[in-house]
This record gives C-alpha cells, structure tokens and sequence, in this order.
DNA sequence: TCATCACCTGGAGA
DNA sequence: ATCTCCAGGTGAT
C-alpha cells in the first residue's frame, strides 16, 4: 500500500468530524446513520453491521491527486507531512445534519453526550461484534419527538433546533439525495433555509456528508488559522466579524486560493492547529 | 446592514 | 464551595 493512502484512524475520528466513536478493546466502532461500523487499523478492515462495502474513509478519492493538489500551499503541506493519514469522511446525511445542529456553541464532549443520549433515546438497538450499539434515530423518530425528550438528552436551546430541522426532511421540504446531485452554492441556500443552521454548520453538513469538498467551514479554530498564517493573503477580510456578506467573501477568495479540494486543506488546517493547542478535546 | 446579546449545559479556572 | 467564564454558533433585537 503507498504511504499516501494510507488512513490513520485515531487521527481522522479525532479530528472534529465524527462523535459517536468509540475504541473497544483497540478496535474503532461507530455510528453512522442506521449502520454500526467497526473498524481495524492493521490491517486495515471495515466490517458494517448491515454486510455491505462501505465508503465511509472515502477511499475512492484520489489522494495522490488530491494531497498533491492542496500541497501548493505551504502551510497546508506542513499539515499534510505531520498528519498524512487524515481523511475526510462521508457520513449519514441526516446524523451529520443533526449532529452539527448539536454542535452550536458547544464543545466536543458535551456533543458528544448529547447525541448519545438521542441515540440511546430514539435510536434502534443493535448487537454487533459482540457489543450493544444504538443507532442514529430515523428522521421519523426526532421530527416526531416531544421537546421534552429531546430536552432530556441535554440539547437545552438546540432542542426546538433539532425537531424542527428533522420536520423540515421528513416532510421533503429538505431532500438530501438531491442536495448531494445539485452544486455547492444552491445546497447550502437550502440548507441555511433551515432553523438551527447559518454559515458554518451549513459548510461542515455540506463537506462531511454531501460530496461538497470546496465547503470550508469557517469557525473561531478556521478563523485563528485564517489570521496566523494567510493574514497577508487575505488582508482585509478576516479582521471583521463573521458578517453574512463577510463570510460569503472570505469562502469566495479561499476556494479562489486553495481550489476545488478546500475542504481537505481546511481540516489538514484545522487537525494542525488543534493538535498545537491540544488541551482535553478528546 | 451590522453589532450585541441570550441561550442549555458541563467543565475548567478563579 | 460557589461563582464566572466559555465552548468548533444561531436567531432575535
């Protein structure tokens, strides 16, 4: 296997991507939508609770191509060198949507608790590999919740957020299926159209799980990166506050300079920075 | 259009 | 111990 496709697993679940992850006896299981994944390192094996390939690491993508291409810039290429495994991946639609609607103004663990608690609550049991799973709730379930229970998985204001934003699929007002076939701008409209998502959660549903690799989310992490090191590239822009029409500008000029694969130069970024000022993320 | 603020909750630091 | 502050934002004013 050439060193470039090769996947680090502790590096690409800790990136920030994923929450309902976890290693058992050495071993990753996970959570992505209906499915219980269970994944090896070496050598490197996917086994899914449903008996199906899974494309969940991407491993479709041109890596060569694509770590060549994001290489250009310097800064990113440093990251690329340190963290050579880390990949994108390609998650459930509607977990990702959810679980980036949970994330507003919240950190890691407590998303992590929280989306546990929806799983645990709404989600269907699973034996696998030995282990009880839950999986991620079908649409149905959360657009059907009382907000009292989704209060009690611990989503405080998000709560009204996430019933809403299931309605909003269930009824086929949002279809994933066609955000996935139609381009980057007119899916992430769609996608702020929705009660619990503005710019940045919009840009990690479209990046993480509908096949917009240009998305680059840009969060209080993007923006410190932004400043330490492409100040200069993007002088005049970054310096404001994330405005509607700001953010709209500063996306333009990124995919204008990093290209078309933004959004992997973005959490080879993101995965550097993080790793620099590690404290307890995990 | 733009800045400010409240918001559930849990953990860290004073 | 109790309090304040803030965390990978968003919506309302």
């Amino acid at each position: 296997m050439q060193e470039f496709t090769r996947i680090n697993l502790d590096i690409t679940i800790n990136s920030g991507q994923v929450f309902l992850w976890d290693k058992i006896d050495g071993v990753w299981h996970g959570v992505n939508g209906t499915e219980i994944l269970r994944v090896k390192q070496d050598p490197f094996e996917i086994i899914s609770s449903q008996k199906k390939p899974s494309d969940f690491f991407r491993q479709d993508d041109n890596m060569e191509k694509i770590l060549n291409k994001i290489s250009s810039d310097n800064i990113v290429r440093t990251a690329v060198e340190r963290f050579p495994g880390l990949r994108l991946l390609r998650q459930d639609p509607f977990q990702c949507y959810i679980s980036f609607i949970c994330s507003s103004n919240s950190s890691i663990q407590n998303i992590k608790q929280m989306l546990k608690r929806i799983c645990q609550k709404f989600g269907k049991k699973i034996d696998f590999d030995g282990y009880e799973f839950f999986a991620f709730p079908a649409v149905e379930k959360l657009a059907k919740a009382n907000l009292k229970d989704l209060l009690s998985c611990g989503l405080g204001f998000r709560a009204k957020y996430v019933k809403t934003a299931a309605m909003s699929v269930h009824s086929g007002a949002l279809e994933f299926n066609f955000l996935k076939k139609t381009d980057y701008k007119s899916a992430k409209e769609d996608l702020k159209n929705i009660y619990g998502i503005g710019n940045k959660v919009a840009d990690c549903i479209l990046l993480f799980s509908l096949e917009k690799l240009e998305a680059f989310p840009i969060d209080r992490w993007t923006q410190r990166i932004l400043q330490k090191y492409y100040s200069k590239k993007f002088f005049g822009l970054i310096e404001k506050s994330l405005t509607e029409k700001n953010y709209e500008s500063i996306h333009k000029k990124i995919v204008e300079y990093f290209g078309p694969y933004a959004g992997y130069s973005q959490q080879f970024l993101f995965k550097m920075e993080r790793e620099l000022n590690k404290r307890n993320w995990l």
